[in-house]
Formats: structure tokens, C-alpha cells, sequence
DNA sequence: GATGAATGAGCCTTCATTCAT
DNA sequence: GATGAATGAAGGCTCATTCAT
């Protein structure tokens, strides 16, 4: 058996053969991903996933040892993907702490709501999945929550922000991984419309009142 | 066949026969929604629920046609209890909007957290669920969203709140619903607690800054 | 679910329903047993029953709760027959220790030979058989051991018998059960002969020398 | 294709190519014989015998058309093997038949004790084979017993052994590869014991009474 | 010569649903 | 009104085998 994969590695795979495994992988983890998206974890057939991809669901068996593993990889792969991409906003120390907070959200919202709809579940719906998963999401929030909270702290360091920083960090996700259930629109405009009111409103339950 | 499911009617059963009939649809509601909390949509099987009542699935069949007829009605019926006690509360009339807005919210947190925990299920998971009960479901929460909106109304007629009433109102649900997933206990005093918390961070959303 | 198997039950089922159940849970154990002679544990298959049988798989379930239950019961019900036929013939105390132990040995190669080849199977092979079913299997072995061994201890006692008992008992049996490998013909008087000569042989094994 | 399984060829290979392939291919069977003895013929796996080999389970077809062959070629192999050192055995003209017949029981016991136990299997559960391996291991099974009977037969020329020669060599097969089922210690000198008080049980299936 | 990839067939198991009694 | 029986469809998983590189 040769289920060995290679998930998220930064490192450049070698050889060619490395290589299109690799790639291979990859397209399964996004089909996968998607078929998660769509129809959630108890939805997600094998089945459904090796057809998206013209495979049988033998061959997935070659890259993944289990439908656990195959899930645990999506996830890995797509929180490492938004959480670095948020890093990346982070990292911008330009503004104050609302405003950068105010990047942080809006830039969750177009990745929740039209890049990686699949995230929203992971954040969402762990309360049905198998513990398994459970133990690893919560890793991964954990993580992802760090990102906003670190200028959460800045903020209130500065006298900016005046808040119960447990609660309100809870509240600010709770919120934002609500979008995807009432907001539908795909176009960019709205997108970025939606994104800067609901920043706007959340940062209220952070901001020290004047 | 004579499958008539009688779901939460306020009409008095006439007959002997009829009420008989109705306290069992009852029974087996109850069971349902018990099973659909503990193991989510996908992990509800009428076996459980047939189990439970110490019946066989084929006697479910005598009183819904269908699992899906059941699982519909279950979310009536959990609905229809949540949104009574709510309107109870928003009945009051005593206080500020902050105040009774804050009324509502703590007691729809004692709901998921406590009382009903199936409920958070319905808020927050309709996403993975087959349509039919999606369409069913975004019903409830809307009219269960008048009960808090029309608080929030007040609210910003006398001036008290001042925000956009539609991108808050969302916020408000996707903080409050998400609380199950972050918050485990189940004592009465820590719910109280953190039911006082949520509550008090949730109305910066709306309040007018002074 | 109903999995309720009545195995080898000696009370005579009450109801009509009762009855025809314990008739199905014959007939499946009949045709399990048969399966499990010719292909053997691992080349059982459920589907091959369920074929024989003109049912579903999934019928199966409803009499059996899985694969393994089968089998257990399959072992359990064939060591019974086998065992309650040899007790009656060892309950014959007529003749010596040698005309006894003689019988018990003609009837068990007529029984594996002919009527429950399956047997063979269960005395033979469980050397490569999940942990369950050996440990099951060697309780029965034992309970089949004791027939033979309650008469060759009367025949050691007598004196008739001469022999370490332990090593001369395994012999017996490994004998004994070996003939279904060898030994083809299905004709009543072939195999009675061949009871005789392996009988006769057999108890060298135990005579004391004159 | 160069499937050209050389299987317990006498011939010296040739070149150095043909050598190393010989070579491959002693390494393949002995993992397969190992496999085949732990797991049984229907637990064994071609991906286990390969990860065992650090190979991967297309070579092994580079050596071998099918597990069919590679099975086969696993019995001639253990066959010869052990058919070899009874021969040997054999050879020595030294003592008695029985002391003989006794000296081959206990070198067979030894072996499907401890040194080959996969033999054990070859020799008790060909009912559940495929017919092709029963067909090839009837004939193994038969070269075997001739070094037994070899024995058995001077022993009756010279009178000292007095007995239905096929019955007798059948239990006495029987008895011998049924050991395994029962005794289990790995240590030489119970070995030792067990194979000497099972050959004196056995010996009298052939020994004349005085 | 060696291997990674791919697959078809098969296995055990679950489950919503139908139907005769 | 209630139930046992039966099932088709699906799901996760394994495995011997083929093939292009």
C-alpha cells in the first residue's frame, strides 16, 4: 500500500512522479472539500467525490487510507489555507486596531463567502461530526482565532477596544461564520458592500464607547 | 392508509380515538427531536426512534409517511415551543429595548444551551440539510427573528438603538446560535453567567452610542 | 430492530409468528452451515447464503445482527447436534470400554462424513480463525472431548485401557477428523466400513497389550 | 512479459542476472510462506507480503502470473523443504521400524511445531482451498507419506508391525498435523517431550501385539 | 526490472421504505 | 392499529490484477 500524503507541504516536491502525486492530491482534496461543502460531512460520499473527479473510489484508497483521513486532510489544507491567508491581512500593522480588525473581518467574508465556502461548515457545524474531526477543528479554530485575536488585544491595550475579550472574540465568530447562511450573492460588489456593513457593525462590540 | 399526522394543531382532539392518536404523534415527536439533538440529521434513524418508544419503524409509518414528513414536523413542533416561550418573554413590556432585547436573548440562550440544545441544530445547520427542510426551516427562523426584531424596532423608533437593522439582526442570530458550540456546561449558575455576558456584549450591536 | 435469533432453543416456540420465525432461523443456519463447509470461514459469504436461500443480504440482518453472530450461532447450533447425538450414544453402557468408545467413533465419522460435513470444518480449522470463534469453538471441542474421554476413563480405570490419556485423546480426535480429507464416498455401506477399520484402528491407541 | 517463476529449480542458475533472480524469488517465497503460515491462505494478502519484501505488489508479478502461482510455488517449496529432511531422516537405515517410524513423527512434529508451522496448515485445511491447491497438495501430501510408508511397509515385511496399512497411515497423518491445533509451547524441550509421548501413542497404530 | 496508478468486483453493514397479516 | 418480514440502494473498505512509464 502506498497511502502516504503529502498534505500541505510547503516543500517543493522532487521528482516528477512526487510531483504529480502531489497535484493529484491536491485535486482531490478540492473535489473533496467541495463535496463537503455542499453536502456536508454525513452527505460526503466517496463515491460522489471519485466521480467528480472521473476516478473510482478504489483510487482515492490509493492516496487516502480512509475516508477519515481524506476529511482530516481537507481540513488541514483548507484552515491553512484561510489562516494564512488572514496572517498575510495581519501582518499589515498599517491603521488602528479597528480598522485592522475591520480587514481581518471583511477578509474572512470573502473567503467564507465566495473562495472557500466549504470553511463556513468547518466552523459551523462541528457539533454533528464524528469526535475525531471535532478535536482537530477546534485546533484549527483555535489557530484562526489567534489571528483576529492578537489585534483584538492590541486594541485593548491601546484603550481602543473595551470588551470582555473571551465573549466577544466567541460572538465576533459566531457572526461571521453565520454569513454564508443568509447572504447568496456571488457578485463582488455585494460581496465587498456586505463584508464593510458587517465589519462595520461587529467592530461595535469591541469598540470603547466614546 | 389513513396517515393524518396531526402536528401541533391548537385545535382540542374531538374523540377518544382522536386524542389517543394525537398523544402518541406526541410521544413519537418528542422522541424524534431528542434523537435529531443527539445525533444531528444524518445520524437520526428511525431504528433509534422506533427503539425509543419501545415501537417497530413500521408503526412510525402509521403516523408520519415519511422520515422526512417526521423530521418536518419535529422542527414545527421544537419551533413552535421556542417561539411561544420567546413571545412570552417579548410580551413583557417592561423596561428599555436594551432590556428586554437582553431579556430575549438570555432566554434563547437558556434554550440551546439547556433546554433544547436540538434547537441549535436548526439554526445553525440547516445548511447540510436536504432542501425541503431548509425551505421549512428559514420559515421558523424568520418568524422566530420577528420576535427579536420587532424588540429592535422599538428600539431604534425611540432612538435607543441606532444600526442597521438588517446586517444586525443577522450578527445577533449567528453570535447567539453559536454559543452551543463554544459554551459546554450545563449548570444552571454558569449558563445565567454567561447568559448575562453574551447578552450584555450583543447589545453594543444595536445601542446608539451616547 | 428485531435481531433476536432463537438458537438451538429446546422450548417449543409459542405463537405461529414465533414459530415461523424459528423456522427462518433454521433454514439461514441450515444454509449458512452448508456455505461455511464448502468455501470455509473466510470464503463465506453472506451474499452466497442470502443467494441460496432466494433472499437479500439485508434480510439476513433481520434475523442475525452480523456476520459473526451467524457463524457463532452456526457453530453453536451444529456442535449441539453433534454433541446431543453422541451423548446418546455414549449413554449406551452396554458392551466394553473398546465396543463403546468404538461406537462413539463409528457415529462421529458417519456425522462428519455424511450427514454434517460441516463439522469437519469446525473441528479442523480453527487455527486460522478470527479470536471469537476459536475460543467459542474450543469450548464446544471441549464438551465434544468429554463424550469420548468420560469412556476411555472407564476403560483405564477398568484396566481395559493402558494410555497416557491427555496425548491419546488428541490423537483420537486429530484422527478422527481427519478422515473428511481423505475420504470421499457418500454410499452408506463404504462409510460404515471405513468407520470400522478407523475404529478398529483407532483403538490401538488405548488397548493395553495383552 | 518474463514471468518465469523458477520454483525450487535443482538446477545451479546460470549467469549472475539469473542468480540474482533466483535469489528475489527464494526471498519472495519465504515472505509469502510467512504470511501464508499467520494468516491462513484467505487472510493472506499480496500487499502484506510485499510490504514485508519493501516491495511493492506489482513486482511480485513480475515474478509470479498470479497469487495463484505464488502460492503454489509457496507449497512445492515448504514441501520439498520438509519433504527433504525426512527423507533424510528416512535414510537412516539405523533400528527398528519402529524406532524409525518413531524418529520420522518426531522430526515431522519439530518442524510443523516450530520450524514451519505454515505446514501445519498445507497438510489440515486443504478442505477450504481453492481446487487447484488441493489438487497440488493432494500430491505433495502423497510424496510425503511415502517416506512414511517407506517404513511402515518394512515394518509389516518383517512383521514387526501388523496393520491395515492405508487406514493406519491416515490416522497416523491425521494425529500427527492435528498437534499444532492443540500444543502451543515454542520451547525445545517441550517439544521435545510432547513429540516423544505422541510418537509412542502413535506407534502402537502399527506395532503387532505380542 | 521496478513501480505508481488505477480499477472492478466483492464484502459487510445500514437504512428508509413497503407490504401482508 | 400494529408489526414482522423483506428489500433496494447506498456506503466505506479490501484486494487481486493490469498497465504505462
Amino acid at each position: 500500500m502506498t497511502t502516504r500524503p503529502v498534505v500541505a507541504s510547503a516543500e517543493v516536491p522532487v521528482s516528477r512522479v512526487a510531483r504529480r502525486r502531489d497535484q493529484k492530491v491536491q485535486d482531490i482534496l478540492t473535489a473533496a472539500a467541495d463535496v463537503l461543502a455542499e453536502r456536508g460531512f454525513h452527505g460526503m460520499s466517496l463515491d460522489e467525490i471519485a466521480d467528480r473527479l472521473d476516478l473510482t473510489k478504489a483510487t482515492l484508497y490509493h492516496y487516502f487510507p480512509s475516508k477519515e483521513a481524506l476529511v482530516s486532510a481537507c481540513l488541514e489544507v483548507l484552515a491553512t489555507r484561510i489562516n494564512d491567508r488572514l496572517a498575510e491581512v495581519a501582518a499589515d500593522s498599517a491603521g488602528t486596531a479597528s480598522e485592522r480588525l475591520s480587514r481581518l473581518i471583511a477578509t474572512q467574508l470573502v473567503i467564507i463567502v465566495r473562495d472557500q465556502p466549504q470553511m463556513a461548515r468547518m466552523f459551523l457545524q462541528p457539533m454533528d461530526w464524528p469526535e475525531t474531526y471535532r478535536q482537530r477543528s477546534k485546533a484549527l479554530r483555535r489557530q484562526h482565532d489567534m489571528v483576529f485575536r492578537s489585534v483584538v488585544r492590541e486594541g485593548i491595550a491601546s484603550g481602543e477596544f473595551d470588551v470582555d475579550e473571551q465573549i466577544a472574540m466567541h460572538n465576533l465568530h459566531g457572526a461571521i461564520n453565520y454569513v454564508p447562511v443568509w447572504f447568496r450573492s456571488k457578485r463582488k460588489k455585494d460581496i465587498e458592500a456586505m463584508a464593510a456593513a458587517v465589519a462595520a457593525n461587529l467592530l461595535r462590540l469591541f469598540r470603547a464607547s466614546s
